[in-house]
RNA sequence: CGGGGUGUAGCGCAGUUGGAAGCGCGCUGCGUUUGGGACGCAGAGGUCGGCGGUUCAAGUCCGCCCACCCCGACCA
């Protein structure tokens, strides 16, 4: 590609709104353009490293014996209201009507399509297994896109979807995935973990998720160093410390005026906040059959640890849980600031399992300026469901070998989820099986954000000059800038030359032919930051010779310029080797 | 949805007390220059986010709305 031709251009600064490191260099490099939030428009610097991401992906999902299909992306409403997902989700999802007025929905995710397709064309065990899977635009109206590419509203993914008669089909369509995952985010040079995460949504019996781990990133993850534990700090398990016994004293109320924090009310009395009982209030819509109820939920936690709200929706089975407003909370008898389990009504009271091991706690007690001291579960008030509801955090105890748990943050590029029945059971996906019996169609569901993908590698390979892509996902390898120097056709004749041969030998290159000063053209190709640069100028014309140079090294050489041909092809071929050596077999972590 | 911020040329920004809309970069033309964002000359480019109000006069003051960004809530 001349870049006289190019269709886009880079930016000296880039636009204020641009924070993130990733989203700054797209922009400044002339790959994406912003058309609203989380809506972006791809040029085609963006588009070829996309395809290239998107193949290996197609390679490796191809693999495992993925047959691709392309499914629509707006949806007949009956079809997510058969889920009741048409009801479950809220104003992330896309709606609008068609000119007969009818629901329609815009794709999140494509569970109710391939439902809808299995259902017609699968009958027989003898038509199972099957992979399919598409790359397609999914529209979430997420709340609070950020970021650059890394949280957008419009976004294409990669999702597969496993069709199987029995459970251990399932099981080795999530294990082949599970490593088709790793191979296709190594070939793109992007270092991810994979870690154990809660089903959401989507419903099902198992999940991971594919982190990038990067300080912008906006889920936490909790990892043990010891035994190699991870998980997503909304499931993360850790070691509870059993408190030493005490005998239960008697209930006794103190007075604790403008105590509202759990950091006050120890500061006043003098105790460390482990020796305290955190109530948190929340709604919960619960369903119930096809209806749902709305429940009040009175958690308890010990005052030194967090309610984790996933969890907390978990254990109550809750589809939505919200905080509780003042005026409900005074509603069943608590005291905002002094709330306590004792003497509640109508609450579904869920207490964190290390609460019944805590003896002699402090508590509120119902009443502006009250606490009660030496409350006891079990004695003083019961719960109707004692479970773990509170968060991991640093240097919590990893629940399997009891070393320190670290905290970081991170990005998910990629999931796997095992539905189970979940979809085969309201739509009706079955088939015969070979004892004559029908059974559902047992299904997993697997996803990557290709955009997302592409702006995680850029967030990982960059420095404060710009891009430095990886050769599997470079939109070119070779940037060849031509300085043409004073009146000497020469140069650009050699220029032309080696665009010419390089391409027609199936090399890549982005051909910097502008009229523009040696300056602007380092500068630029720094910024887009190809795997090669190619130099050929008026003075290295003279001596027949070409500069070439990696993005990644400071170091120049000059080659001769009949070597070039055998000089980038092995060097790409190096690059692509390093990258295949990353793709290694990665142990299931259950 | 809550809190904070920003909106003036393609991008980055200035605009004082309410009194003729500016600067740098980029863009167009001509000439010079040519190994790390060159130089000269001449140009083009504006619904000052929108609507309403106050005023002789509004980019500037007041009200409402919108968009975008950041933090939180939420979320595969």
């Amino acid at each position: 590609m001349r870049m006289s031709q190019l269709f886009s251009q880079t930016l000296r600064e880039a636009p204020s709104e641009a924070e993130v490191v990733s989203h700054r260099l797209l922009l400044r490099a002339g790959f994406i353009r912003q058309l609203a939030a989380g809506i972006f428009s791809y040029l085609p610097l963006a588009r070829r490293s996309l395809n290239k991401i998107e193949n290996i992906i197609r390679e490796e999902i191809n693999a495992i014996g993925g047959q691709e299909v392309t499914m629509p992306v707006v949806h007949p409403a009956d079809l997510w209201k058969e889920t009741q997902r048409w009801y479950q989700i809220g104003s992330e999802m896309g709606r609008f009507k068609d000119k007969n007025n009818r629901d329609m929905v815009l794709a999140m995710t494509h569970e109710e399509v391939v439902s809808d397709l299995v259902r017609k064309e699968i009958r027989s065990y003898r038509q199972l297994p099957r992979l399919i899977y598409h790359i397609q635009t999914k529209w979430r109206d997420d709340p609070r896109p950020r970021a650059g590419l890394i949280r957008v509203r419009e976004f294409t993914m990669k999702d597969s979807y496993s069709l199987d008669a029995d459970w251990e089909g399932l099981d080795l369509q999530y294990r082949n995935h599970y490593q088709a995952y790793f191979n296709i985010f190594n070939r793109c040079d992007l270092p991810v973990i994979a870690v154990k995460s809660d089903v959401g949504m989507m419903g099902g019996k198992m999940a991971h998720e594919y982190m990038y781990l990067t300080p912008i990133g906006e889920d936490t993850l909790l990892l043990c160093d010891q035994c190699g534990y991870s998980a997503n700090r909304q499931i993360a398990l850790f070691r509870k410390v059993k408190p030493p016994e005490e005998k239960m004293l008697p209930v006794e109320k103190v007075s604790t005026p403008n105590c509202k924090t759990i950091a006050d009310l120890a500061t006043l009395l003098d105790i460390p906040e482990s020796k305290t009982a955190k109530a948190v209030f929340m709604m919960a819509t619960i369903p119930q059959g096809v209806e749902t109820v709305d429940k009040f939920v009175f958690a308890v936690v010990r005052g030194d640890m967090e309610v984790n709200e996933t969890k907390l929706t978990n254990a109550v089975k809750a589809k939505e849980l919200r905080p509780a407003t003042e005026e409900e909370i005074r509603v069943v008898g608590a005291e905002p600031g002094y709330a306590s389990p004792v003497g509640l009504k109508d609450a579904l009271v869920v207490v964190d399992d290390l609460i019944p091991q805590s003896p002699n706690l402090v508590a509120g007690a119902n009443e502006e300026g009250y606490h009660l001291i030496n409350v006891n579960f079990g004695r003083d008030y019961s719960a109707d469901i004692v479970t773990d509801i509170v968060s991991a955090q640093e240097g919590s105890l990893c629940i399997h070998c009891g070393g320190s748990l670290r905290e970081v943050r991170g990005v998910e590029v990629g999931n796997i989820f095992k539905l189970g029945t979940r979809y085969s059971d309201s739509m009706g996906c079955t088939f015969l099986d070979k004892d004559g019996q029908e059974k559902p169609v047992i299904m997993g569901s697997y996803g990557i954000g290709s955009g997302r993908c592409m702006a995680c590698v850029a967030e990982e390979h960059n420095d404060e000059l710009g891009l430095k892509w990886p050769i599997s996902v470079a939109p070119y390898h070779v940037h060849l800038v031509l300085l043409p120097g004073k009146n000497d056709k020469k140069a650009v004749q050699i220029g032309d030359e080696i665009f010419t041969d390089l391409c027609q030998a199936g090399v890549e290159v982005l051909y910097d032919d502008r009229e523009e000063s040696p300056g602007v053209k380092f500068t630029d190709a720094d910024l887009i930051g190809l795997p090669i640069r190619l130099t050929v100028s008026d003075r290295m014309v003279k001596q027949k010779s070409v500069e070439f140079k990696f993005r990644r090294s400071e170091d120049k050489e000059i080659i001769a310029k009949d070597d070039v041909m055998t000089k980038v092809k092995t060097e790409i071929a190096r690059m692509e080797a390093e990258i295949k050596s990353k793709v290694v077999e990665m142990p299931f972590k259950d």
